[in-house]
DNA sequence: CATTAGATATGCAATAACGCATGTATGGGA
DNA sequence: TCCCATACATGCGTTATTGCATATCTAATG
């Protein structure tokens, strides 16, 4: 009578992803088998769950009920998921760790270096990503984060407080010492796509020469010489050619935490972690402020 | 990462029955397959689910959390399907309907030959069945009961009050007229085991003869004179041979619902039935009542 | 101590599910 | 109008899953 769970599943995703191809990426299947498991749930439940129109599967108004118990499931799943986490007391296994790309070589290298000759047996993979994981889906069991704080429903604590600060290669440092009239050329952040506050004060001659999406490669623009770029001091400290530079006075910045679900929080393999990540943190302190 | 869902839902049953066979006679499969997807989950989720002893497996902290959440997602599983029966508008497809042994032949019976002639696209099951059954896990969409409320969480509407009587061979009913001091040899239910309430007044005399688990079988045993019986009006009314005699007064009995769960009532097979069946029972009211 | 019932492992053949390649239909852009 | 990208349908060979038969193990019983 009742359809199997794994082509309720299989419905949630063709709902979600508009399509069967979407839905079969999202599930690692190919996309005839998630038609196949559509046909079948509609056969076992006497039902269309979606209409076939030429521009892909859309649901019908059974579809969508089924999608929605379907989603109340999964965040069933997902709960049990991060619990059996939680309760792991092993020091072997999986660990998920995400933290920005930029802070990972300076600072959390150090410790996974330290870490995984520690626990041999805990595999240990690393997600370097700007883009915020969905810890409530385990996408990470933990998180390092620059934000203003922990977040939404996440336990977390402050590594450090940072400040930013202006840094350039060493020829700008030159041309900055003559004078508060000289032109200067900012690398900026795609989204801010200006000056960064206060510049104008200090030099009056301040302008955007370039923007970019991406900090990794802002560093290379600005090793390269092509203008100043506002960072967080640590990674204007630990990048070899820059220097910091006085077009823009020290200024506070978003904290840097370590977050994590509260479910998963207290897993073995998380609680060390951070019992390495923490330390770490504290003695180099210093390196994150003005 | 994660484990099928199919595979969380055999451990459940896994938990729930307590052994292979169990879950596997529960799931339609051969316990074997039982066996090979508890190790899939457990390879999947890197995770021993049970322990297996020689007497059957029994779960481990971690599958007894996996077996909750499956239990969480089986509560939406069984939602689903109660919603898609009731909102299907369709006079085609499965109608389960339950109802008391006694009560099908003399007044569902009729109610179901008009039925299924006017809806022959509507397949309909009849369980023909004392126990109660579940209507949270659909094991039928429609139930008649005799009870004293529609109970839990159910809606329901009453098709009738009724009375009780004793009924008895037509012999029986000379024997009784001779006088109180007749020795009236009772047949009861298993579960009371004892001369009905307020026999003994009328007939100081009454003693147990037989007690039964089956009423078939008492209607059987008095038709054959073995002895006096209770039971609902309708029945010793609606049983050739037959009679009621005055060894106990009438009494009010429990009234005979018509109940469905909420979920399910609005589906138009489950209309169409009540439709049908209340005015029956309407019509008839007088059978049941002294 | 042998036996039996209940419960789980394992090997093998049959079946069902799957992925891939190919074909069809639709709509947008050059 | 033609081309191409997107999205689904279908046929076929491959793989994974399943059921059955058989073997093993344990506890309870005679």
């Amino acid at each position: 009578m009742g359809a199997q769970w794994s082509d309720l599943k299989t419905v949630l995703h063709v709902v979600r992803g508009g399509s069967l191809a979407a839905a079969g990426a999202a599930l690692g299947v190919n996309y005839t088998t998630v038609a196949r498991r559509i046909a079948r749930a509609e056969r076992a439940l006497d039902l269309i769950l979606f209409e076939r129109l030429a521009d892909g599967y859309v649901a019908t108004d059974a579809g969508l009920r089924v999608a929605k118990q379907a989603a109340e499931m999964e965040l069933h799943e997902l709960s049990l998921m991060r619990e059996l986490q939680g309760v792991d007391q092993r020091l072997s296994g999986a660990l998920v760790v995400t933290a920005p790309q930029l802070l990972i070589g300076p600072f959390i290298a150090p410790v996974i270096e330290r870490f995984v000759s520690s626990h041999p047996d805990v595999n240990l993979h690393l997600k370097a990503s700007n883009e915020v994981m969905d810890l409530t889906r385990r996408e990470a069991d933990f998180a390092v984060r620059i934000s203003a704080s922990p977040g939404d429903s996440l336990t977390g604590l402050r590594l450090a407080a940072q400040d930013t600060a202006s840094f350039a290669a060493p020829q700008w440092a030159e041309k900055l010492a003559q004078g508060p009239e000289v032109v200067v050329d900012w690398i900026v952040y795609e989204r801010f796509a200006q000056v960064p506050m206060g510049a104008l004060e200090t030099y009056p001659n301040s302008r955007v020469v370039m923007t970019c999406n991406d900090m990794a490669a802002m560093l290379g623009a600005a090793v390269a010489g092509l203008g100043v770029v506002r960072m967080p001091m640590f990674l204007g400290r630990t990048t070899p050619g820059l220097f910091q530079v006085p077009a823009l006075a020290p200024r506070s910045y978003m904290d840097i935490w370590g977050v994590g679900h509260p479910d998963v929080w207290p897993s073995a393999r998380v609680k060390a972690f951070r019992d390495m990540l923490v330390p770490s943190f504290r003695e180099r302190r210093a390196e994150f402020v003005r």
